[in-house]
DNA sequence: AGAAATTTGTCCGTATGTATC
DNA sequence: AGATACATACGGACAAATTTC
């Protein structure tokens, strides 16, 4: 069992397959995803393989882990029924780019972006917020 | 970018910096150091360096690992409040708070909050950047 | 109330392949 | 060539929070 990695590693082919799911409403906003355990098998990883992979989903505000529990997947990306929601709190708006995200996209600074912004509360305080940015659709 | 090791060995120079907040009480005798997935973060070095160094403190007696627990700093008392500095995952800095975010986390605009960001790529373009905010963890 | 099972958190040891000094 | 360090990945074990029986 050596290490192939050739290409993409598999702690982030897992990682897009996830996300894949979650943005897709196959893993609902608020549901749990499939335990480690369960993940290890249909990915055929180790378990630090498919941790590597949870933790970037948390990283990027798509899920939320709860020790002894499991993770939750997090209402994120596009909500075809923008006026529904189910516990967690979520916005889609237009910014202006800044520096940094001009660069990243290769668009001009203050070129409009969407934003989806994601707060997540533990107990009555806020925990994280998570705000992802994406090209506007293009428009031909 | 990687192996400079001018001068010092990249797990030498970290040993150093855990010692000095072992010693300095930044971590308190009796606490949990940061695991070592935080740690390679912090000091964006692989997890065989980050190990070495703690073996380095292990061996002067300065910290004091346990199997799945962790590794707890040890100075020269006993029994103190178990107090934890909660984990960094990724590439993370600090910046200062928006109206917004200061509004949700209860803070004072300006004040200093983590910032994660994680970028996804397709093909040769940025997909999405997707930035988590978090409050400074507070270890009382 | 208590014990067992589940699930996540962490550490241990090892391994392969690559890159730099 | 050797030492240092990186990223990736495996399998195992123990610890701790939660759920289930």
């Amino acid at each position: 069992m050596p290490t192939p990695h050739y290409g993409q590693p598999l702690y982030r082919v897992i990682a897009d397959e996830l996300r894949e799911r979650i943005e897709s409403g196959v893993i609902p906003p608020g549901a749990l995803l499939p335990a480690e355990s369960v993940l290890t098998v249909e990915f055929r990883a180790s378990r630090g393989t498919v941790r590597r992979a949870i933790a970037a989903l948390r990283n990027e505000g798509l899920a939320n882990t709860e020790h002894g529990r499991g993770t939750y997947a997090q209402a994120n990306s596009y909500d075809h029924d923008p006026n529904r929601c189910s516990g967690i709190e979520t916005r889609q708006r237009e910014v202006a780019a800044d520096a940094e995200l001009a660069d990243l996209f290769g668009i001009e600074v203050g070129a409009l972006l969407i934003e989806y912004e994601s707060v997540t509360r533990r107990g009555r305080g806020v925990e994280r917020v998570a705000r992802v940015y994406r090209l506007k659709p293009t428009c031909h």
